[in-house]
RNA sequence: GGCGACGUAGCCAAGUGGUUAAGGCGGAGGUCUGCAAAACCUCUAUUCGGCGGUUCGAUUCCGCCCGUCGCCUCCA
């Protein structure tokens, strides 16, 4: 598999080490709701995991909170809670929205202020190489004295300095360098060290967990193409600085953002729509796809009508899910829409591609079955490969509290409609009607319309069947069968 | 100002130095059907932002221009 390296810019071939891999993905800052960017950053890596794990690769795939920053006091203080209680809300939040989303869960989500201890060890040690100071309780890194400082993101000291707005700080040396450590206030939250209480600054957690949890070179290193600068620039300074070791990361993998009527979705800009909301109105399995019918480092732009329109592309893959497969008739041959999948998604990822195989072979089983082939083995194949995208396709199914009744009221005024006929099948239908069961009441009503159909009642079968349909019902008819699903 | 990405049909979106530029949605016609739905068949970009260059040949490589977006401050 090939996978593109934000640090050198090239698309290299994945190997690793015993067939293992350590995956680490910056997480959130849970200082609030989740939205539907954070979900398609969780998403691309989700599904990288996926396919890594079903190409053979044995992944350990570690993503941290870091559940404790400005943000995090501030809104904790407006709401006069702790931020442990704030932080942990969020967490939880969070986890339960990845869960609706059939995102498989890390193997450890580490939170920064568990890896305190191991924060001051490396910042002490920073120090005494020479990389970072104190100044005042604060710890700050000396971006001067990483050479490769700007590697990642391509760019100059001089030239971060020259354009714009760094705020030139008192305390640091150069107006660069970033913090390790921060002096805290009093009342906010903190903990000891060598240098007065106080609480990590924003990329050092980062070092640590992935030093503690993964060790001193991991594979993959993951998050949004934001994080580039300064989060996984700082990363990379200090970690390297910390174990003179090269790589820090063998991969950094960054995904495109997700904008909102073109412009970047983001906390700050205040743009919007939570996981939550989307679930509202859109199926996990949607949800999804539309992210995956993208490339996963291209811009992509959440729209109503983009979800929708993919909505009917769904409804397709599940139609091929429900056919009945013929049983007598020769296989069709899946295997070449299986290559072209994994040819796709070793191209970095491609998944767009990938996607539009799924529909291929949806085509391909459709043409198929009506030619009387079999076309069992083809529909696992779909599922399988619609698995690795971490989709559940599963076939819509909704039991509005009341829908029984509402259906048994259809049973009612089909009866005094039916009276006239004198039809004594017809009737005894009608009278066996079971309330309960929605699924006896559909057979029987698929049994109705047939003898309906037969007698040429046509306006009452086609009142049934559009009635249904207000309640999401949907009869198909066929010359020889009739069948109902959900829409 | 610096760095980077992108601009492909009505919309979304892959892709390639050269026979037919994936796939989905939408649209047109047809098959099937009592009708509808689903499905199937055919059609729907002589052309890939614009202008030059390299090349036998460029949408694909290079340069410039126009446009959109991102990062340089917290952000997935």
């Amino acid at each position: 598999m090939y996978i593109r390296d934000t640090l050198s810019g090239q698309l290299k071939e994945f190997s690793s080490e015993d067939n293992k891999v350590k995956l680490y993905v910056c997480g959130i800052t849970p200082y609030s709701t989740a939205h539907v960017g954070h979900a398609r950053s969780t998403i691309t890596f989700d599904v990288l995991r996926r396919y890594l794990e079903f190409i053979g690769f044995e992944v350990q795939h570690v993503q941290n909170f870091t559940d404790i920053d400005d943000k995090i006091i501030v809104k904790a203080r407006e709401e006069s809670i702790s931020y442990k209680e704030l932080s942990t809300r969020y967490m939880q939040e969070y986890i339960r929205d990845m869960e609706r989303l059939n995102v498989l869960p890390a193997h450890k989500y580490p939170l920064a202020t568990e890896a305190i201890p191991g924060i001051i060890k490396i910042v002490e040690q920073l120090i005494a190489k020479g990389y970072a100071y104190e100044n005042d309780g604060d710890v700050y890194f000396s971006v001067r004295k990483y050479i490769n400082y700007g590697q990642l993101s391509n760019r100059s000291i001089d030239d971060m300095i020259a354009g714009s707005r760094i705020e030139i700080s008192e305390q640091k040396r150069h107006p660069m360098d970033f913090a390790l450590w921060k002096a805290s206030k009093p009342g906010d939250p903190s903990w000891e060290s060598p240098w007065g209480n106080g609480r990590p600054g924003w990329h050092i957690e980062c070092t640590t967990i992935c030093l503690d949890n993964l060790g001193e070179t991991i594979d993959i290193h993951g998050g949004g193409l934001d994080l580039v600068f300064p989060h996984h620039e700082n990363e990379l300074a200090q970690s390297e600085s910390f174990t003179d070791k090269d790589p820090f990361v063998r991969f950094w993998v960054h995904n495109g953002l997700l904008n909102l009527q073109d412009e970047k979705m983001s906390k700050s800009v205040g743009n919007l729509v939570s996981i939550d909301t989307a679930l509202e109105k859109y199926k996990p399995d949607l949800i999804r796809l539309f992210f995956l019918s993208a490339h996963y480092r291209s811009p992509l732009n959440y729209s109503d009508q983009a979800l929708s329109n993919l909505n009917k592309g769904l409804d397709r893959l599940l139609a091929v899910l429900r056919i009945h497969p013929h049983t007598d008739f020769g296989q069709l041959d899946s295997s070449p829409f299986e290559s072209k999948f994994i040819e796709s998604m070793n191209d970095d990822l491609n998944t767009s591609q990938a996607v539009g195989i799924l529909f291929e072979l949806a085509h391909e089983i459709n043409r198929a079955h009506l030619n009387n082939i079999t076309v069992g083995e083809a529909q696992k194949m779909l599922k399988k490969l619609g698995g690795i995208l971490g989709l559940k396709f599963n076939q819509s199914t909704s039991s509005g509290a009341d829908l029984e009744d509402k259906v048994f009221d259809l049973y009612r005024q089909m009866s005094k409609m039916i009276e006239p006929s004198n039809d004594q099948g017809l009737s005894n239908l009608i009278a066996c009607a079971d309330s309960k069961s929605l699924d006896s009441m559909m057979d029987t009503l698929v049994a109705i319309r047939r003898k309906l159909r037969d007698a040429n009642s046509y306006d009452l079968a086609d009142w049934i069947r559009d009635t249904l349909a207000k309640l999401n019902l949907i009869i198909e008819d066929n010359p020889e069968s009739s069948h109902w699903r959900w829409k």
